[in-house]
DNA sequence: GATGAATGAGGTTTCATTCAT
DNA sequence: GATGAATGAAACCTCATTCAT
């Protein structure tokens, strides 16, 4: 049942159409999907190691191989190629959890598969958790950023959210447990190994509570005491 | 016995020495607290405010009554005064923190006691929070990430480990504990809440999550639900 | 007499052909009335507006139903947009006065009757008038400016001077009166009268002057004032 | 006693202060009278050469010898600057028509001084008059044209307004002129000359309805031909 | 110690014009 | 004839930092 909740959360086009807001022009849809890609990746990879103040549209649209002239046919400032760019990193990421919390799994089994898949993406991806990480320089209206906020974690509160509430119907979790606020928590612990595995001073500070550099060690021992942490937290007097 | 170790920690002065480099010039030494605290307190409202890109340092210079001139007498760069705001800020809060666990209360107890100055201190200190979710914005050389990184986490995570490791040896947590992760993924939540508490974004993160407005709520479902989630974390089949 | 004299000089078209360049491509003659009017119409809207640098081309092609790559197959520049919306809106005001001028009637009549097309004009089509006051902006060679003051300022000078030189023979008229100079006098009064009824800056400054708000105010009493002063101009010590 | 009436408005420190706003920064204040003059004379050839669009500040910023960042310090916006250079060439012409129109002379004698400062200013400064002539670039709110027309004509106004009114008190006029009306009439004539007289396209419509070249010609027959315009249409039927 | 005038590189954004289809 | 994607030069404005006084 929760799978038809999900799914629907994911595909279906109507709901897409209603909270989607589009922060790209319309000749940006008909690119073919080749340069489109290009730019995208070309743009995360900018703001992602320089930042959003630092990255320089000018360069992104010379490495991405076209003109400024046109990058603003298909972004009307660099706010939107940002926020483009982010929630395409974002939903590759979303993607993969979707296909995880959607099993027929018990929680703590999808929990592993969760934290394997957020580390595994990390050391792939490191770029698009970058620019999530540059989400507060957007400033702008509180309107605006409430909108952006509202697209970029539904769908990923959904599916934790859906799949604690789940657990809750089978019994497989703590009885008294508030599936929102520990989606919540949950999210938080995920996010902050995301940090620890892509951004500097996060990694830096991962070192110096665990002592580990997270680009030597291998992932078995953080999954190990990061799965026992939330293990404890699901189960507790159960 | 941990009381020794921690106010080691924070009373040293030789240690103190070994540890904190400066990164202010001497003559910012010389001068009275009073304009000492001006200086940081404005430049930390201003960072706070327009990110570390948007901050104006000529602005924070005249908002605190001085010149720009003597502004770079006291600070080699932009990043310099940054970092020493954000030291300045940062060691408020770790003086609370520090009272709390270096009690002799279980650290259930102080778990709690921690999470309520937690949210305290992110209503009242809005700005010192907003400064440190900036830290990424600092783009320098690794080494000097890593040396920004050990002064302003080394205090924290030692509260947090020693803190841990007492409550381990006491048995008043669950043997196969690594101290050190658990530490790390309990600074994970007080900062993922302390972000929710101030910053545009995380704060409507927190309310897609939990539904709640932190600007209209009280505090404490919130110290409630995280409490629960912690004690968990800790006590699983003890 | 003269009517031969001013008909000879709008309809004419071996005259015509003399004296008017064009300043659009061959293209632009063979589309259909309503396009191309359609064109002048939303081209003299956005000079109007935004003023000749402001006006943009893309967007007046849009606006106008046609493709951008379209108007440049009908006109080479920018300029020649301009001055080819100009001449169409210059051309229906001249109208207008040559149908007052060509009358039989005596030089006064003619000028109340002047000045009250000025005004219902300027009323009805103020875009044409604040397209004419942009005329300075076009900075080109001495000889480009030459030719399109011969084009926009020929006709209605004649029908000045011809009216006023009528007058002269008929006695109509102070004797001593130089024809041109007070042909260029008078217009200079209706030319300016016509900015005071279209653009911001000089709306303004018929308000300073006279207290009045063209806005606002019906015209009779700007009329009488203007006809006094133009009608003494005129009678002195006939 | 019209004496006074001018003078206070010429000279009456608190009325400026009270009407005239600072379209410069504090800085701009403070610096030395012959760079003062240097950036407003090179700005005013720049506006006046190449139009407020045309105008490059940083060209500005380099003629006059300063960097582009100290012209910011001086003034915050391209439009400030232009309206500051504005202000600056239309106070020397009021400053010569408030010699004139303060004496004790009959208001046709003083008409006919009028039209030759008028002359002679245009051909000496002639860039002030092509720089009033771009006035309508200022795209801004209404508000903000309200009170730069405001600043910019209501000096020159008063002038022909309370010449005028006197010489209807002396009687030395027709009794039934509108004073207001007469001076916005007789302005309208005198800016028309200023501009027939400076700017290209004017120029050459003046060289359409009289056949004369004003860079050739002798000023002589123009002041003539005005004079006689202006005297009937102040003496008519008296 | 204290001032603040001065610098100038650099980035976002616009828009007239071209040209392949 | 008609399209509209693509170009890229150029301009306004900001701000970290220096240095003469």
């Amino acid at each position: 049942m929760h799978k038809i909740k999900l799914s629907f959360l994911c595909n279906n086009t109507k709901f897409k159409k209603m909270i989607e807001k589009k922060y790209h022009k319309e000749a940006f849809d008909r690119i073919d999907d080749e340069r489109k890609n290009q730019i995208l990746e070309v743009g995360t990879e900018e703001f992602a190691s320089k930042g959003y103040d630092g990255a320089n549209i000018n360069i992104i649209a010379k490495k991405a191989g076209i003109s400024i002239g046109l990058m603003y046919k298909y972004f009307s400032t660099k706010e939107d190629l940002f926020i483009t760019c982010l929630k395409y990193g974002m939903d590759i990421l979303v993607k993969a959890l979707y296909d995880i919390m959607v099993s027929e799994d018990k929680l703590l089994i999808k929990a592993e598969k969760l934290i394997r898949t957020i580390c595994m993406h990390s050391r792939k991806h490191t770029k698009y958790i970058k620019m999530y990480n540059e989400i507060n320089n957007i400033k702008n209206s509180a309107e605006r950023v409430r909108a952006i906020a509202e697209e970029i974690e539904s769908k990923r509160s959904s599916i934790y959210i859906t799949s604690i509430e789940e657990a809750l119907t089978r019994g497989d979790v703590r009885s008294d447990m508030d599936a929102k606020f520990f989606a919540f928590f949950l999210d938080n612990l995920m996010t902050s190994l995301q940090f620890a595995y892509t951004c500097d001073y996060y990694k830096e500070k991962f070192r110096i509570y665990t002592g580990i550099d997270v680009n030597e060690c291998d992932d078995e021992q953080i999954i190990t005491e990061l799965l026992k942490f939330i293990e404890s937290a699901f189960s507790f007097g159960k």
